[in-house]
DNA sequence: AGCAAAATGAACAAATCGGTTTAATAACTC
DNA sequence: GAGTTATTAAACCGATTTGTTCATTTTGCT
């Protein structure tokens, strides 16, 4: 059929729902801010959870390929290696909070306002982490770390407090921080050079 | 006057709106929920909005003195000092993520479903958070780290994205991946270590 | 016991919620 | 250009939203 309607009322949603939120977003406030009639949203989804989890679905597949691609770009920019385009996470993450509608993590949102596990929306906010910490990984490994398993989820915390600490703290030296952090962490298990810092553990 | 009424109203509500979310939470749950009448809670706050703001202060209250005591009373059980208590910080995390009733940070939630920056709500979300910088950061001063502030920034976005992680990931490994990540940060600043960041490649 | 304050349940109001219906219009296909 | 399909605005539905009213009961104090 025709894709483009329906996509652009998933991207425009997705807009909405990152700024207002999802309860505090009603259906007559979505039809109008997006400009399409709700009779038209009903013809495309049965119910806004529905909605919702279509809007996960491409906010998941826009996010992790803007990241990576950003990544990508901006650390093999002067030759660097994969342990250049880890770094460079934070500098992309740092274009993305001084953008104009930042807003936090949608999908931290989106388990905070649907708690069940259970929930689609909230399993679907759970399969983006998963989908991601995956993708990192496999960097991860590229760039040749000890405990490939533990530095993938530790650089996740980073990402992830950078993210709430601009969110919540105004002030955002939040990425350069948790870069500087990265920097300390991908040096210490890093195979190429001594100085590993205290005894190892089991994971 | 009778504090204990108001505070247990406060108290309960805190707990609903952290398991259910605050738009998704409606005064007559709530007030099923916490089995006070309709009617008393709004005899003692003029709108719903009004008790989350005074939730908020409960939980920055509650929230802050729970985790400096642990902070202490974990950090100094093997006379260790204040870099102890700071490691103390995801050991106390680890406690609570593994709380029952554990559902993630409800000031970042706070903000999430109250974006507006000058919303009374949000604005007590920042407040927490300025408060506990302040308090981290007189704790780093004393372990004697070099550039405390960003040690404090970065030791705050560990916390942060610990909370997230387990918050969204089901598996919990968040507070000790947090935790080694800490001990590489507080040890690269230590000012009683030589620092092994760059090239120092002796064998 | 007696009095005043506090708490209660239930009904009520006005607005909004998610979602449906309908009749008319716009747009694409053959 | 005819016929199908998609889209629209607006009215409508029952349930729920925040918040109020009121008459009754419970409570704390002396």
């Amino acid at each position: 059929m025709r894709p483009s309607k329906r996509e652009e009322l998933i991207e425009k949603s997705l807009f909405v729902f990152d700024q207002n939120g999802f309860h505090a977003t009603g259906m007559d406030l979505l039809s109008a801010e997006i400009g399409m009639s709700k009779t038209s949203i009903y013809n495309h989804f049965r119910t806004k959870e529905d909605l919702i989890v279509e809007v996960l679905r491409l906010q998941d597949e826009q996010f992790r390929n803007w990241l990576l691609r950003r990544m990508y770009d901006l650390g093999t920019a002067n030759h660097g290696g994969p342990r250049e385009q880890l770094l460079a996470m934070f500098d992309a993450l740092d274009e993305w909070f001084n953008h104009d509608n930042f807003n936090g993590c949608l999908f931290l949102k989106a388990t905070g306002e649907y708690s069940d596990h259970e929930h689609p929306i909230h399993r679907q906010a759970i399969e983006h982490a998963e989908m991601f910490e995956i993708q990192l990984l496999a960097l991860v490994k590229k760039a040749s770390l000890r405990l490939p398993e533990l530095v993938t989820r530790q650089l996740l915390i980073l990402k992830d407090g950078a993210v709430s600490a601009a969110q919540v703290g105004h002030i955002n030296s939040a990425a350069k921080d948790a870069r500087y952090a990265a920097q300390c962490l991908i040096d210490t298990h890093d195979t190429s050079k001594r100085k590993p810092v205290q005894t190892s553990f089991a994971f």
